[in-house]
DNA sequence: CTGTTAGCGCGTTCAG
DNA sequence: CTGAACGCGCTAACAG
């Protein structure tokens, strides 16, 4: 409610001192701050971020750009951020992409007016064209699942995640594995490269271990558990049907497991299934998967956007998160 | 990138005059409008929201205020904000509750120097600080999941709910329904009504069926899927176990579905299960439901927050929204 | 109807 | 070190 002036007067000193101090910018004399923050203190004096944005062209917010914000997935990073913004007393815009003109609309106003303090873009890959505008608004996003030439990231190793399934499986006895994951570039017009990434290791993977790749027990399409069953039903029709299955997401693993149940077959005895992300149903359907840091992906994500924020010359940083098998009831050995 | 002054030159008018047509406030001649939308075509002149903000004091935002954001429910009824606000080209601002204290710390910053031009408040209660605090700020928050004198909501009937799911299992034959869910006023802190009501609905119908209320066959607890599991036990350990058992939401449902498992019982063959709100997770687990719109509820929240924003002096709305029961494969009539 | 002018609250030169 | 003054881009009286 207490403007910068009001402080300055009260201090006994200029507009420019009080923000000064409070930006910690240029030198003010000890006694002097010590004033300034006396009369903050009193008048309880809370900078106005409006102002303060429109004066330094960039609003106190942290915006991410998230594709399907209602996928489990997304809700965990999403919850991630928030609550590391929270800490920051930072508010977060949600901007979310359903189709991908969405991203160029949301792109075009964060770099216009809107110019968010920090961003973050989760799994979308950004144009040459939205790079320009970026770079035009000297806005520098923090990726997550995703990397681009010339920005921070947050990630998780897919391929070595994709071998890690495969070989638990290898290991467990199988040698008839199948895959269902997303479609490499989807018909939603998003390319996004977890899932091939996660495929890629699994093929290393069971060729490394001198099983031949059969095309047959490999499906790819729109992600979705629907989708995933009726993959998972053409591949238990199949005369040597797999005796196994690695899907590249949790979500696609229930409609393995729906499929599985439709059959009558038994799981793990007749059909093993691991998923991938550990989301909340993972857990609920006791399934074997990768665990991957998916709140804490957020929250390092609002870590490197604080760590620009505070050093804009910083180049780039890579996090790398761990991940993990999640050994639940899904998956055993052959029979 | 063009501001308003470029604009009004270019048109050979006043800045106040552009600023007349981007609003639609005041009158200007036909021919003076036309050569001002010109200009704002040529330039592709885009307000600055950021300075619209200060001076208008409200920024272009709407804020929405949320407990537990993700929680099924919580991030369905965002999704519907999210996706209205989409189409409005308005950004969203996520606030988090997990504490009572962070409500208030919310609070205080949106109604002191972030300003939103609208604002969604989400299943809370409104102390008698916060709501001045909003009248000194101007802000009348839309809330959803909760009603307020004064203020416009968006809501479904939870008692008529209660009752809806109560007369399905009675309409199957069962005569002992138990009851499981939240506690009147959370340790955590909070004070969601919705359980409540429901359970109010139950105790309604079965009484008016003429079936004594078995203090034993109710629990409530803190949310979650784990503490129902706990209640579960306890009702399906007692001699006379309940033959049905009615949730107050489908995580809570799932929990005792989970007890079921455990306990050898067939559902719906031993026990009947019925939960609430239909949330992705009661597709999957088959359950039987009180569907309740979440998405939509979000969305209408949205269009109040638009219709309020037209027309300031319109007095408090409130939208009911409709619920029906889903019948699926957790209910059966007794054996 | 329309232009001028004063804020909105703060950052930032640029002299002192 | 510090303060006065201008600018950020737009809205809102207040004259005309």
């Amino acid at each position: 409610m207490a403007s910068i002036h009001e402080v300055a007067r009260r201090a006994g000193v200029g507009v420019a001192t009080v923000s000064r101090v409070m930006n910690n910018t240029g030198q003010v004399r000890d006694e002097t701050r010590r004033r300034v923050l006396a009369a903050v203190e009193e008048l309880s004096y809370r900078p106005n971020r409006t102002a303060r944005g429109l004066a330094r062209r960039r609003l106190a917010t942290i915006a991410a750009l998230v594709p399907y914000v209602t996928h489990p997935s997304a809700v965990a990073r999403v919850q991630g951020m928030v609550e590391a913004c929270r800490d920051l007393g930072m508010p977060v815009s949600l901007f979310d992409v359903e189709v991908p003109e969405h991203q160029r609309e949301h792109l075009s106003g964060l770099t216009g007016d809107l110019r968010p303090e920090g961003f973050v873009v989760v799994s979308l890959h950004l144009t040459a064209q939205e790079r320009a505008w970026l770079q035009r608004a000297s806005l520098r996003p923090v990726l997550i699942d995703v990397e681009q030439e010339g920005f921070s990231t947050v990630v998780i190793d897919d391929e070595q995640g994709g071998a890690l399934a495969t070989r638990h499986l290898l290991e467990l006895g199988h040698r008839r594995i199948g895959f269902i994951g997303d479609l490499e570039r989807g018909q939603d017009g998003f390319g996004f490269r977890a899932s091939p990434l996660r495929h890629r290791g699994y093929v290393r993977t069971i060729t490394g271990a001198g099983v031949r790749r059969v095309s047959a027990y490999e499906r790819t399409g729109p992600h979705g558990q629907e989708m995933a069953r009726r993959h998972a039903h053409e591949l238990l029709g199949l005369d040597r049907p797999p005796t196994a299955i690695f899907a590249a997401s949790d979500t696609q693993a229930v409609g393995v497991l729906a499929a599985a149940r439709e059959r009558g077959l038994r799981v793990p005895e007749d059909l093993s299934v691991i998923g991938f992300d550990d989301v909340e149903i993972a857990a609920s359907a006791r399934l074997t998967t990768i665990r991957q840091p998916l709140v804490e992906s957020g929250r390092r994500a609002i870590q490197l956007v604080e760590v620009e924020r505070a050093d804009p010359a910083r180049p780039p940083q890579r996090v790398v998160l761990d991940i993990e098998l999640v050994t639940r009831d899904t998956t055993g050995p052959p029979s």
